[in-house]
DNA sequence: GCAAATTTGTTCGTATGTATT
DNA sequence: CAATACATACGAACAAATTTG
């Protein structure tokens, strides 16, 4: 008996569910069910289902049972400029054009407007000194009214006084603040870099993403700094950190000639090789 | 009592480790220590160490300790294609160039040559039938001597039939496949699309990256398909699979003019606000 | 190299609480 | 309200890994 019991006992049921004979959203025998059909304790179950739990096989719900999870629908995100826009990936209208383009509806609450010291990664990402007042807008996304994506963007003050007053006002901006400051300043956004990372999601973003509160699921950061100015010295103006969780989303960057088609979610399957 | 104990314990600790108190690579009290510290049972110890455990912030060693997570070396790849010489960012070349000018030394393990029927994404993305023979050169890649990534490509027959014979030798490419490809048969690649998720890691790889079997570190996938001939129609001639573990990577994407300078990794605290 | 001590891992049993139907 | 199912918490024993003497 080299392996633990209630790992033979989850891998028992990983099979099943891999196999197709556990079908995605179907309930599992309960745990009192499995103690009698595997001769364990209650206990030694509730391990088995934890690791099926911790790697999103299943979900357990209180009061009901424990379901073999739900395919999600994977939403398609393409960071990479419009070759025809030319706006960045994933920004604006840019963003809410790809979403509609599948078909479905895009939506985002009010954003919250703060003015505060920069600090840490957004001081050095907008080359200012820390404590120097930035402004923030931070703005939840949805589609078809399910929460995709936290995003807040970083703003040097200055932007304002030169005469982006719209940038204050906690009204969202539909044709993008790109758009905007360029219209109203003359900003050209010449290039963007992106750097994205994964981590654990925090508590305010397990709850708006709905996420089990056990950091199984990580969310996908992120951090955009957007440059003006001309290409030999590119200034950075904006920082946008958008998170996204990691179970319902992919991402797609393109590189010189590809083919012009829409971006289809990648079907990951359980069983993939990769040794 | 609206928390359970469990959870007002783990919230103890994490407060504990963030704010410094308890230090990265520090050993925390044992369970028994903790046990009558907090006036619990073993178990409830456990369930509180288990909660800091799935959220990456200690680790447990059997018969040494539990310990304060210490902060991993995050390795930064960019993705977009180098501006100079246009090699696709991650690719040969260009992967080994970044990882060196980091100060670090990369190397290879010996590809694994295999020939298989193309199947599911692999068939559809190199657009050939299912069933269809192709090429795949699975490698092993690491990072001062420690393991970085997995990568796998997948070609078409007919690229070998053509003359490329050493995509079947079991050799690295030094120069990389792009330019053999392109010396042996005046092959341009003239774009590529990324499609990037976050998924468990299976049992292969989670021994590979030397990953805590409980999935709770996550892989990051990118599938890069490559392509060829002419910007109005491209066709794909590989297909590339590189799998990365989440806790220690970090991707770059530029677009457009950015400053040209080294890209350090992001810090990212734990006690991060989003909302 | 071996034995003892320490520490976490696994497994059982039991009781009670909370959410859902 | 009652039944069902998962969640939390206690206690206990032995196994396995590691360090120490």
């Amino acid at each position: 008996m080299p392996e633990p019991m209630y790992w033979r006992i989850a891998q028992d049921l990983r099979q099943a569910i891999e196999s197709g004979r556990l079908r995605p959203g179907e309930q599992l025998p309960t745990e009192l069910d499995l103690r009698t059909e595997y001769a364990a304790s209650r206990n030694t179950i509730r391990d088995a289902i934890k690791w099926l739990a911790s790697r999103a096989l299943v979900e357990t719900r209180p009061g009901q049972g424990t379901f073999v999870v739900d395919r999600l629908d994977i939403f398609v995100t393409t960071l990479s400029a419009d070759t025809e826009t030319g706006l960045g990936g994933g920004e604006g209208i840019a963003a809410l054009a790809e979403v509609k383009a599948n078909g479905r509806e895009p939506s985002s609450a009010t954003p919250r407007v703060e003015i505060q010291p920069a600090a840490g990664n957004n001081a050095e990402w907008l080359d200012v000194e820390t404590g120097t007042l930035i402004l923030s807008r931070h703005q939840p996304r949805y589609i078809d009214g399910k929460p995709w994506s936290l995003q807040t963007s970083f703003y040097p003050m200055d932007l304002v006084s030169k005469g982006a007053q719209r940038l204050l006002v906690a009204e969202d901006i539909p044709e993008g603040t790109v758009n905007y400051l360029h219209d109203i300043l003359g900003m050209e956004q010449i290039g963007y870099s992106d750097n994205i990372l994964v981590r654990p999601p925090n508590e305010d973003e397990a709850k708006f993403f709905k996420l089990p509160d056990d950091g199984r699921i990580s969310v996908v950061v992120i951090n955009r700094t957007a440059y003006s100015g001309v290409p030999e010295a590119p200034e950075p103006f904006r920082v946008t950190v958008s998170v996204f969780p990691a179970d319902r989303n992919q991402f797609v960057m393109n590189s010189g000639f590809v083919p012009n088609k829409l971006t289809k979610p990648v079907m990951v399957s359980a069983a993939e090789k990769s040794g």
